[in-house]
DNA sequence: ACGATATGAATGAATG
DNA sequence: CATTCATTCATATCGT
C-alpha cells in the first residue's frame, strides 16, 4: 500500500481492459469474464492457463525462482501476449509459488508445524518456536552487527540496528541481535 | 497507477481473522506471549488505522524517508499512545515503505529507464521530495539538527516531528530539512 | 448455496 | 538499499 489510498471494498472498478482471451481453452480455471461486462468483475490477477504453463515451466524446468527485476520485466512481456498482466503479478507468482512449495514440505517432514490458516485449532501443544527442524538447517544466526553504534565515522553512524541502540527498553527481542534466533533457514530448496 | 492496494482497513477491527479472538493490538495494553495461549498472540507488529495514518502522512507529506535513530524515537513515541509499537517497527515500516514503492516502480509494466540521471516521475502524486541534489551526485550533509522542537505542538494531530509543523508553508513543500541525512549515491533514483 | 481450498496480494521482519 | 522469507488477508474457484 503504498498511494495514499484508503479507499476501497466496494470498489470493483478496474478499467476493465482488454484482456483478451481468445481460445475458449477453459481447461481448468479459465478466466470468464470482461470482455465488456457491465460489471467491472476481477479485481485481481487471474492468470490464464497459458501464462500458469508458461510460469510453471520457468519455475520447474529452468530454475527460476526469484527472478529479478529485469527478468521480471521480461517475463512479464511475455506473457502479456496471453492476457493483462503486471511485473509485480510474476513477482508474487514466484514468491508465492516457492513459499507455498516450500511451506508444503515444512508441513510434510514437519508433523507438529503451525497450521497456517487452519479454521481453528488443528495443533496442539502450544509450541512456538525453537527445536526440531532436523535435516540440513541451519539455525545460522549472526552477531555481525550487535555492536550498536560503533561510532560516527565518516558521518553517518551504522543505520543497521539504528533503533537498537537508540531504544532503551530493548528487551531481547532485536533482530540482528537477535538473541532469540527466530529464523531458521529453510532447508534447502531442491 | 491503477494499484488499489488496500486491505486492512475495512475492518477497523483488523487483523482479526475469523477464528481469531481478541485481536485488537489498538489502544490496549495487550499482553503480549504467547504461554499456553489458545492462539499465540501474533510477535508481530500490526500497526492500528491511527498509527498507519501518521506514517504515511509523515512518508507522504513531509518527506520523512529515512528517520534517524532519534525521530524513530519520537516518531514512535507518539504512536505508541495509539497502540503498542517498537522504534524497530518504526524504522523498518519506513525501510519497507521506500523501499516498496521502489520496487514497485521496478515492477511496473513500463520500462524503467535507468538512471543515469534523469529522474523519472511515477506515480507519485504526493509531494515526493524534490531533487535538490544540485549538481553534486554526493552531498552528503547532515541535519541531523534539523528535527526536534516540537513537543508540546499538536497534541491531538500529529506532533509532525517538529520542524515541518511549525512552518505551515512548507507543507507539501520540499523537506529539505530532511530528516533522512541522507547521501546520495547513484544517481538513479531519488 | 455454502464450505473448503487454492492462490493472488500485502506487508512485517530480516538478511546481505 | 534490494532481496528474501514468513504470515496473513482476501478472493476466485471448485466440490458436494
Amino acid at each position: 500500500m503504498d498511494s495514499q489510498d484508503q479507499h476501497q471494498q466496494p470498489k470493483i472498478d478496474q478499467g476493465a481492459n482488454v484482456t483478451d482471451i481468445s481460445n475458449t481453452t477453459a481447461a481448468k480455471g479459465e478466466v470468464s469474464q470482461q470482455i465488456g461486462s457491465p460489471r467491472p468483475t476481477s479485481t485481481r490477477w487471474t492468470p490464464t492457463a497459458e501464462q500458469i504453463r508458461i510460469l510453471r515451466d520457468l519455475y520447474y524446468n529452468y530454475g527460476v525462482r526469484s527472478p529479478n527485476a529485469e527478468q521480471i520485466q521480461r517475463i512479464s512481456a511475455r506473457l502479456r501476449q496471453f492476457g493483462k498482466i503486471e511485473g509485480k503479478n510474476v513477482f508474487y507468482w514466484f514468491q508465492n509459488h516457492k513459499a507455498r512449495e516450500r511451506q508444503k514440505k515444512r508441513l510434510a517432514s514437519d508433523p507438529n508445524f503451525h497450521p497456517t490458516n487452519a479454521h481453528y485449532g488443528g495443533m496442539l501443544g502450544s509450541v512456538q518456536m525453537g527445536s526440531y527442524r532436523s535435516g540440513s538447517v541451519t539455525m545460522e544466526k549472526k552477531f555481525t552487527e550487535c555492536s550498536l553504534s560503533a561510532s560516527s565515522s565518516g558521518g553517518l553512524a551504522v543505520q543497521r540496528v539504528g533503533w537498537a541502540a537508540m531504544d532503551p527498553s530493548f528487551h531481547l527481542s532485536s533482530p540482528n541481535c537477535n538473541i532469540l534466533g527466530n529464523r531458521f533457514h529453510r532447508g534447502g530448496n531442491p
